[in-house]
DNA sequence: TAATGGGTGCACT
DNA sequence: AAGTGCACCCATT
């Protein structure tokens, strides 16, 4: 039972407050609300389970993440940063730089100089996902920030973390995982359009987290003893050495990790969608923001997976073991995969799982959100046209002084302007 | 023998060149030079050794080091940064910070808000040190690369790294170097005056080396072959993985670390000193940089050593077991403690040490550089009154527009002066 | 261990 | 003055 508060989504000021999945797509429109709580979450027994969980989820959207920072009770993670000097092979390039030359005025000449410092864009991306353990709940709690990007988004399944990644999942015999990410890298390699189904649920995280093996342990977190303690005496005491202080991995019996053990966990997802489709934005599927890597470009909107069936010859991956029928017999028409300039639609859905074995308390009355919404660029002004892409990416548009309604400008949109502004 | 090209200082284009510690004073009143050698440098034997050693040297001076940067051939190190919101105890105040508001227009309106992730003053100090490992000369170099500050200079006792530090002498036995910091601790309490005697070499910075049982390790160098392989193919190859790739800690049949382990190196220090000081500032002795620390108050000058008899009670440092005498009987009366407005002069030595029993290709002929010049703001114009320390913190005073002779800036400076306008 | 925000040392890349 | 991934910090509320 979930007896969580759920706010008005058109309330101005619950910028912070949780919110209902069911009512995330409304709050989203509503142009103030940034702060994507994921829900539900696995008891992860120890933080670092965490980012290969969202790996699994984001890496499908063309998104890699990195931890931006963290101790035992947060970690905070954004896009990874581009490699300044790296040539443009098998790697997505990033859209060209703004002008790296800048003029220095040194008195009575002026001399051009090439811009050696540089942060390049792809580090100042806003995108955020936060994890928080809940002392409260006893429990990890993971917020998207911000859902918007400052650069373009493409799977790269030659990036370095990715190969990481999957060579965690291979030692942990994570085959449906292992599947559906082979799946995935033969359709970028082949500039095949990738189906919101292969991310991790094509209508949002539950249900395909499951399936990626990535579980909700059924483990009983003890109950009435609170062995937390964030505070030393009345103040705030972090961890003060390295490895300890790690309570919230003492909370569980687990013998084995979040995310290499399944659970008996049957969530009955894929029914009962409520498909809350809304779209504000012009529906240009052949909007293409990929540049002549033709991973995203071509819009999947009502492509069925039969038209994978062309593709016969796979690489180096073992396709006999893919079994691409599972994947996309599942609904997913009318989610666009490549609608990025405007902001997506949030599907939400009412996941009630009878199934569910677990402590209610937790998982119980669960909701998951579409995370197609977290490859949209914001919705800065809905009353105006769709924001041009290179404007956001190089002139600052999220400013005020490039067509944003500052009426439309919330707290949090002012603290990124300023931190443009000063950077 | 060193058989090392000596570069002429008067040179415009040296400014990389090894310069002769002979020369270096030449150098850096040509307001050109800022990277300071130090020569000799111990042979380390890892590089987690070179920290503790520069420790010794720059805890003296007011200068708390950290890493900025490394891997296994080079190691950057910089002043450590002020605590944010750190209440003024017993902690050397900073200088006051500049308006930390800004100005954000959004449009019809104004607003005035916090800067939030304004970066401390402290952290923009432009001091480094950079220790390089020479494959060629198998040994590490250390060059100071710029030698002005952007904050006072002020020694604390109570820090915590200086604490760790102090730890780790007593660890390792390190009686002479323990004596001296006791000697300066009892000193800043009592806001008594620091000698430059207290920093390694009154004069410079070999001879105190010995004494603060940072060794020069009589251990030979293989020679003849190179196990070192920076390069892949013609390219500068990093080291790959953690904890490996320490070509430099191969290098010497060393049982123990240099800093732990004193040698038979009886280097004739304080004879022959030709104190070639040169002067191009002002000499006021009364400017104080300590606001109402008393640290640096008192300006050094004439002061001998004597005149730390009349400080007779101790805390609770063990006096007894300090030999004031020893310390101070050495010559420094003309260097000045805390000259630090204008640049030092630098005090060159020649040292010729018939009775360096190591290897002649690195120990012999060796020079050493007063490191009291560390204290110094760089000399940006000499024909011009000494700039105001405010300004230099400030208000980019570095850049041509704040009275820096256009002709007077080399390439170094301008890639300076194009970051701090970026920030 | 309340929750949440940010700074920064420093080795990896 | 490599940039940045990450963790050890500290701040305010
Ligand atoms: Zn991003
Ligand atoms: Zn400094």
């Amino acid at each position: 039972m979930d007896t969580r508060k759920q706010s008005n989504p058109n309330d101005d000021d619950n910028e912070k407050t949780l919110i209902n999945p069911q009512n995330i797509s409304i709050a989203l429109n509503d142009k103030q609300n940034k702060l994507i709580h994921l829900d539900p979450v696995p008891d992860f027994s120890d933080k670092t389970e965490i980012k290969p969980w969202l790996q699994k989820i984001f890496y499908p959207q063309g998104i890699e993440i990195v931890i931006e920072r963290s101790d035992n009770f947060k970690v905070i993670f954004k896009c990874k940063a581009t490699k300044r000097g790296k040539k443009h092979g098998n790697v997505a390039p990033p859209l060209p730089e703004p002008t790296t030359e800048e003029e220095v005025n040194t008195g009575s000449t002026t001399t051009v100089k090439k811009k050696k410092r540089s942060i390049s864009r792809f580090n100042r991306c806003p995108f955020r996902i936060r994890a928080t353990f809940s002392i409260k709940r006893k429990k990890w709690q993971v917020v998207v920030m911000n859902s918007m990007h400052s650069h373009e988004l493409v799977f790269n399944p030659d990036s370095d973390d990715y190969k990481k990644f999957k060579m965690v999942l291979k030692e942990n015999n994570d085959v449906d995982a292992i599947k559906k990410f082979d799946e995935l890298e033969y359709r970028r390699r082949n500039n095949l359009p990738i189906p919101q189904a292969i991310m991790p649920c094509d209508c949002g995280l539950t249900s395909e987290i499951r399936s990626f093996n990535v579980v909700l342990p059924n483990i009983n977190p003890r109950k009435g003893s609170n062995n937390y303690s964030r505070s030393n005496g009345n103040k705030i005491k972090k961890p003060i050495k390295k490895n300890s202080d790690k309570p919230f991995a003492l909370q569980f019996d687990s013998s084995s990790t979040a995310s290499s053990t399944p659970t008996n966990n049957n969530i009955s997802h894929h029914n009962d969608h409520n498909q809350n489709q809304t779209h504000n934005h012009n529906n240009n599927n052949n909007t293409n923001i990929n540049n002549g890597m033709g991973f995203l470009d071509d819009p999947f909107a009502s492509t069925e997976f039969s038209s994978l069936n062309n593709a016969t010859t796979a690489p180096a991956i073992d396709l006999n073991e893919i079994d691409f029928t599972d994947i996309f017999s599942k609904s997913f028409s009318n989610v666009t995969a490549t609608d990025i300039y405007a902001p997506s639609p949030l599907l939400s859905y009412n996941h009630t799982d009878d199934t569910n074995t677990n402590d209610g308390d937790i998982l119980s009355n669960t909701y998951h959100v579409d995370i197609s919404s977290l490859l949209s660029i914001p919705n800065v002004d809905a009353d105006n046209t769709t924001p041009e892409f290179d404007k956001i990416l190089y002139t600052k548009s999220v400013t005020p002084d490039n067509n944003v309604n500052e009426q439309d400008i919330n707290k949090d949109d002012l603290h990124w302007i300023i931190n443009f502004d000063n950077e």
